[in-house]
DNA sequence: CTTGACTCTGAACTGCACTCCAGATTGTAT
DNA sequence: ATACAATCTGGAGTGCAGTTCAGAGTCAAG
């Protein structure tokens, strides 16, 4: 698999696989005879992780490190013990905040949607958006 | 309150408090004659809920739509509701996301923990850093 | 053997979220 | 009155995470 393929499948630009290589959060790739890099199976669920921890917060630098600790597993000790108990003391931290403004946002679109009944039944309605959206068929 | 003290308050700095004015998650503050800003304490929770939403990965363009919908509320109309949906779907995709990292690092620490558990009691330290802390005390 | 799609490299550029700085002004303590 | 800290503005600079670009090379199909 070349590198374009590898983009179409992660939904990455051929660029950021590249920009991902220079940052060795992916091994030099092998090459073909006229120097194009070559992937495989591994190199695609690689760029998946990347992707899901990017998308939880994490920079570039820390998921290398998270790519790290999952390659040592075992092999890690204290020091990787350390680092695996922070991030996860963070990540609690951000559940317990996340649960929160969760609930607050539950508690909005409970009143929004209320408040919107309320004037469908009263046919007193104030949001232009909506006015144009029911226009003459209602 | 002057802004070195909302600084001081909210561990951000008065670049910082300055620039979330410029980018309109603050209104303009009130001037002392001197042109000074002067703040109240609901600025200090205002600046408060930015660093959470931000910490929780929302940009400054978000953390100021959040910003407008926790303002308006009640007077939101059907525009409003989706622009919470989406956040809300969005806030529950992270969960999900989280949960399932942090239980993979549990995972992981417990290997962790059994492995320097197993080397302990078998005197087969090989982490180098375990080794230095350890000493002659041992 | 040429055309067109794909790839290569290095360097410049972008948007975000600040930070740092210069030079000027304001406020307070002695 | 004067020193000193805090503040002001506008603009330049920083680190991150890419994107865009120019110019050259590669490769499959016709």
């Amino acid at each position: 698999m070349q590198i374009g393929e590898v983009a179409k499948r992660t939904t990455l630009t051929v660029d950021a696989i590249r920009f991902y290589e220079k940052r060795k959060l992916l091994p030099k790739a092998v090459r073909s005879a006229g120097r194009f890099r070559l992937y495989g199976d591994g190199t695609i669920e690689r760029l998946r992780f990347i992707q899901q921890m990017q998308g939880l917060g994490f920079s570039l630098r820390e998921v290398g490190e998270l790519i790290q600790l999952r390659e040592r597993k075992v092999d890690a000790c204290e020091s990787v013990k350390q680092l695996l108990t922070a991030k996860l003391i963070g990540i609690r931290a951000k559940l317990q905040e996340l649960r929160h403004l969760e609930s607050e946002l539950e508690t909005d679109l409970r009143k929004c949607n209320r408040e919107l009944n309320h004037r469908r039944r009263h046919a007193a309605h104030a949001c232009p958006v909506l006015e144009e959206a029911a226009g003459v068929s209602r």
